[in-house]
RNA sequence: GACCCCAUCGUCUAGUGGCCUAGGACUCCGCUCUUUCAAGGCGGCAACACGGGUUCGAACCCCGUUGGGGUCACCA
């Protein structure tokens, strides 16, 4: 009889101040991984204990951002601020079991101990001062806090499942604060009560808190439970290697929805940045949760790179269902041309669509790519479909209009024979007559291929379009 | 400053002692396809930070150096 693995239970704890960062998005991506591949639970947790901090447009913001990456959470969001007479039960308690004390150490003293500290060329911890004396020695009106009473020999050592084993003497840990002079619990405390309650087995989350595990590691000690088990993930760099900054990619996910990135292929680009298989660079989510394992996440830290979360994004705009892709394209050009798209504009983008996506890297340039089948006329030309249209190509689209306008069949293929075979009776090239046709019809030098652009416009529109720009005669 | 962590092409990475004259992807550059622009196909440039060991043999193991990062709150 083997024993039965304790079921897998992540979190992402978010705190909320501030939106759903792109750091925060991946760690939160792993752990809902991590439990999916178990079939195990994934939680969310709201880290509000800060109350200065942390708003309810930040707690809306992540949980929007969340929904749009298609991270699903298990049960209700768990908000900390909640528990807190339940976290400041546990610190009463380790007091109460001689494991913790009250500290009468003012602000002042403790910034002087830093900075004694420093001078001598020490870590900057608390020295204890008060952890035996007793209450009879407390100064008046001074409320104290409480700190746990930590060894102060020996090492703490954690098991990382990313890291590796990791260990820290404990001379080097002070006694950590549990519950502030005003009675309020600290971060240090209130998650260790909550992952314990809430059953967490793994705790995945940024290498900025592997030093906190260590003292995490021994508040659960000092309560009797058993610690998760930690994997700290290395965090994402910007371009230049320093921290990731608002300036590259620390901008909260929703930056990057209307941005005109696809959640897919945020999320497979997140994934790849410090986490590989084999050779695999598409990876959608189901393969990603068949596949995804602690073992394979790198400990060296990424840097965010634009152009390849492009690629991946061109890759999943191609991949799209047209219908889908209409859909978010609609409320994007309606709002940039500032009225509604009617029924026949949608009929042109999901016919148009088709050829158009694999053209673009964002929803953004999709848009724009697309803007001209929604064109009021005249058409707005760019300087270079300006060049194009020079007097000899206006002459030469005054005579192709009428050669179209005879056509029976207004189609793909009959539309690309009849201007073959006016290109051959001018004497010119295809080029001669494609380029400056497409300047007038789609106001550009570069667009889909331009008999698809003639059929999906309709014989009205590409006539008159031609009309507009044609020489008068 | 103290403690901890990291180190393969510009970037993301494969690689766990011989399969590596180091593979893939992005970027960039050619060629090709072509009515334009893309996409696609083909090809190219480009890396084991450095110095010592261990070993018959090191990108892979050990030590040091250098470089980078993280943490040192009554913030989370």
């Amino acid at each position: 009889m083997s024993a039965t693995p304790p079921p897998v239970v992540t979190r992402f704890a978010p705190s909320p101040t501030g939106f759903l960062h792109i750091g925060g998005a991946r760690t939160a991506l792993f752990n809902w991984l991590f439990a999916r591949h178990h079939g195990g639970t994934f939680r969310l947790r709201i880290e509000d204990t800060d109350r200065k901090r942390s708003t309810e447009e930040a707690v809306a913001a992540i949980l929007e951002g969340l929904t749009w990456l298609g991270l699903d959470w298990d049960g209700e969001a768990v908000h900390q601020f909640a528990r807190a007479e339940r976290h400041a039960e546990m610190a009463r308690q380790l007091l109460a079991e001689g494991k913790a004390y009250h500290c009468y150490c003012t602000p002042e003293e403790l910034a002087e101990m830093r900075e004694t500290a420093r001078a001598e060329g020490r870590a900057m911890l608390y020295d204890g001062r008060w952890r035996d004396r007793g209450p009879a020695e407390a100064p008046p009106g001074v409320p104290p806090v409480i700190r746990l009473k930590v060894p102060r020999e020996g090492e703490t050592v954690i098991e990382d499942l990313v890291q590796g084993p990791v260990t820290v003497a404990n001379a080097q840990l002070d006694d950590m604060v549990l519950l502030r002079a005003d009675g309020t619990p600290t971060y240090m405390l209130s998650v260790v009560v909550d992952d314990h309650d809430m059953e967490i087995s793994h705790v995945i989350r940024g290498d900025d808190h592997l030093t906190n595990a260590f003292r995490q590691t021994q508040l659960f000690k000092a309560l009797d439970w058993t610690p998760p088990a930690f994997a700290h993930i290395p965090l994402i760099h910007g371009p230049d290697g320093a921290k990731l900054s608002k300036r590259h990619g620390a901008l909260g996910v929703e930056a990057y929805r209307e941005m005109g990135y696809l959640p897919e292929a945020l999320r497979n680009y997140l994934l790849r940045l410090g986490w590989a298989h084999g050779d695999e660079e598409i990876i959608p989510s189901e393969r990603a949760i068949a596949w995804f394992g602690l073992d394979a996440v790198g400990k060296s830290p990424a840097r965010f790179d634009v152009d390849k979360l492009n690629n991946l994004n061109g890759h999943y705009i191609r991949e799209a269902d047209n219908a889908r892709l209409v859909g978010l394209l609609t409320p994007r050009m309606e709002a940039a041309l500032g009225r509604a798209i009617g029924e026949a504009g949608r009929e042109r983008l999901r016919m148009g669509c088709e050829s158009l996506k694999v053209r673009a890297k964002t929803l953004a340039e999709l848009a724009e790519n697309a803007a001209f089948y929604l064109a009021e006329r005249p058409l707005e030309l760019t300087p270079k479909a300006a060049k194009l249209l020079r007097p000899e190509a206006r002459q030469i689209l005054a005579r192709l209009g009428p050669a179209l306008d005879g056509l029976n069949d207004w189609s793909e293929p009959e539309l690309g024979e009849a201007v073959r075979a006016f290109a051959e009776a001018e004497g010119a090239k295809l080029g001669q007559i494609a380029q400056p046709l497409r300047a007038a019809l789609t106001g550009s030098h570069a667009s889909p291929g331009i008999f698809e652009v003639m059929a999906i416009l309709g014989r009205g529109e590409s006539l008159a379009r031609i009309r507009d720009q044609a020489e008068k005669i």
